[in-house]
DNA sequence: CATGTATTTAAGTACTTGCTTAAATAATTT
DNA sequence: AAATTATTTAAGCAAGTACTTAAATACATG
């Protein structure tokens, strides 16, 4: 990818510069947007924050009971999941307890909003 | 992966089994929404989706030079797009035109909101 | 302190993703 | 009809993802 290859004698330069410079502006957001949605586009991870939003909080051994997996696939969602600052976790005992943090409410609440009315509705 | 393994003391039963109630009532919405989600959550494709919603409509081509990636790489994104409803194509000579459909509007609308603020919003 | 419980970490692996390059289609122009 | 333009398709490959199993860590209890 070197030269433009857009050589159409109707395209329209000025509609293309726009568009770039409207991803230029974007770019930083986007990179941060999806950063964000590739964790959250994961179904164990949707689910764990569906029911962590439900229940306020759960261990690891919950999440695996719930979800029917291993705990060390589980353990390896949350981790992911707490570096990004999705959920945050308390230790009592031995047992470790996760919860959801606030930092993405704002970016779950539809997603949320979605899986609560039918699924027709996705 | 068989039988539970959280045996835990003060494991709530109640409460796991209230989980695995909701998380199989959504389960199949979850399922639909990561689905989307997955091509979301790529930032090529969110930027394509992003300028498709400000200019109604543009070719491969073009996108190909907004982009600053091969012609190839803009096509395939686009197919997974197209076969996802996200977007339509339509013929005008030897040009093919995408825009975005309606279908998906709701789940992307937050995400174009989100994209027009400063970065640190997301 | 030895054993058991809760969890994480790490190595290995199968699958998926997103690009590259080259070839195939299809419409347009000469 | 041959050459040009716009796009798609396909094969190949490097990187990323999500699991598995085994080992490591950390707290609790007899």
């Amino acid at each position: 990818m070197e030269e433009n290859s857009c050589i159409r004698k109707e395209a329209d330069l000025n509609q293309i510069k726009r568009c770039k410079e409207q991803i230029s502006e974007v770019e930083e957001a986007v990179g941060a947007l999806t950063n964000k949605l590739s964790l959250v586009s994961n179904s164990v991870r949707l689910k764990i924050l569906y029911v962590l939003q439900a229940e306020e909080r759960l261990c690891v051994c919950d999440l695996s009971d719930i979800l029917n997996m291993t705990i060390p696939a589980v353990s390896q969602h949350l981790r992911k999941l707490k570096d990004r600052d999705f959920v945050k976790s308390e230790k009592e005992g031995q047992t470790i307890f996760y919860s959801l943090r606030d930092d993405h409410r704002e970016l779950l609440a539809p997603f949320f909003n979605l899986l609560n009315r039918q699924p027709e509705a996705i």
